[in-house]
DNA sequence: CGCGCGCTCTGAGGCTATAG
DNA sequence: CTATAGCCTCAGAGCGCGCG
């Protein structure tokens, strides 16, 4: 092969290609008409003397050559990236650029509207997107580079991922403001609830998978208790909704329960007994380690946790829960 | 003579419109 | 949806010319 005949535009097309697996969304990922793009795959084919890609309905299936040069071409270009950014400053006020994240409905509510804002001062051709954790698998979501980090519990992940601690998130048990039930048994705000009270009242779950037990339920089983849950819901915002409005408790993060009660008619109760404090954690391709956009924005989201004082929660609080 | 400047020509690769 | 046609732009090669 002919490497005067291969310029970089052709690896960047090849690459786009490979992702998109369509000629015209390649060409809107790399800034190229369809055309343009349509020209650049004739001369990657004399050049490579492959078809690539196959046209099959609506898909460009990719050749097993293709295929074949998905890993390295993606690993070219980044080291070819890396090359050019090495020694050169970062500077957020020019990065146009789409992050992606995923995580609890939490985040999007919580984190993502201060951090936009945060962002649009200092780099204001910066993007967020936000998927819901229910999107899928972690590992395999960051190995296609669909997103940039995800916040979530802990989680087994290859070792190409890496992590960095966002906050812990130990549990309260939120309950409507005029539930009768918890007033006629005279406990006030912020208080222990009884543990019989806690298991007598039916509980709102959130459940991504439509699984009915958590780890409150995890934590009763080991005193021999049992809870009712009679309501499992995929988001947050939802589980506050459903017990601001009837008389169910839930066991959900204490910043989330902090923040519902500023919205909604609902109160925090600790919890009669430990459950484990779980940790949320930012998870990312380790491919990114070193690039400054994406070292930039890690940072930026671990600033914008730590302005919303989700690391310095009351500490007897805190310790009240723990295991 | 050798170098630098500027003109012209050519081809690659972009675009839009349209055919397949 | 992709491929092709036709047109446009622009970078680079080639070349002539003037100057030190």
């Amino acid at each position: 092969m002919n490497l005067n005949a291969l310029d970089l535009n052709l690896v960047r097309v090849l690459d786009a290609l490979l992702r998109e697996r369509s000629v015209t969304r390649a060409g809107e990922q790399i800034g190229l008409s369809q055309p343009a793009v349509s020209a650049a795959l004739n001369r990657l084919r004399h050049v490579l003397n492959d078809q690539l890609f196959v046209r099959r309905g609506n898909d460009m299936v990719p050749t097993p050559r293709a295929e074949s040069l998905t890993e390295p071409v993606r690993a070219a270009l980044r080291e070819i990236e890396r090359v050019f950014q090495t020694g050169k400053d970062f500077d957020p006020a020019g990065l146009e650029r789409t992050f992606t994240f995923m995580g609890a409905d939490f985040f999007s509510m919580l984190l993502m509207p201060p951090l936009a804002a945060r962002i649009a001062a200092m780099a204001p051709g910066v993007s967020f997107r936000f998927l819901d954790s229910a999107r899928g698998d972690v590992s395999r979501l960051l190995q296609d580079d669909e997103i940039d980090a995800a916040l979530e519990r802990p989680l087994e992940v290859p070792d190409w991922v890496s992590s960095t601690p966002l906050f812990d998130s130990p549990f309260a048990i939120i309950a409507a403001r005029d539930n009768t039930t918890i007033k006629q048994a005279g406990i006030a705000d912020g208080e222990p609830l009884p543990i019989e009270l806690f298991c007598e009242l039916p509980h709102v779950l959130r459940s991504i998978d439509g699984s009915m037990s958590g780890s409150t339920d995890a934590a009763l089983d080991k005193i021999g208790l049992k809870r009712r849950v009679s309501l499992a819901l995929p988001h947050f915002q939802a589980v506050a909704l459903a017990v601001a409005s009837g008389n169910h408790l839930a066991a959900v993060p204490r910043q989330f329960a902090v923040a519902a009660v500023k919205s909604l008619p609902v109160v925090i109760y600790q919890p009669p007994f430990a459950i484990a404090v779980p940790e949320v954690r930012m998870y990312w391709h380790a491919r990114h380690d070193d690039e400054p956009p994406h070292r930039w924005i890690r940072n930026q989201i671990l600033e914008a946790v730590e302005a919303l004082g989700f690391r310095d929660l009351d500490g007897d609080e805190t310790t009240g829960s723990r295991t």
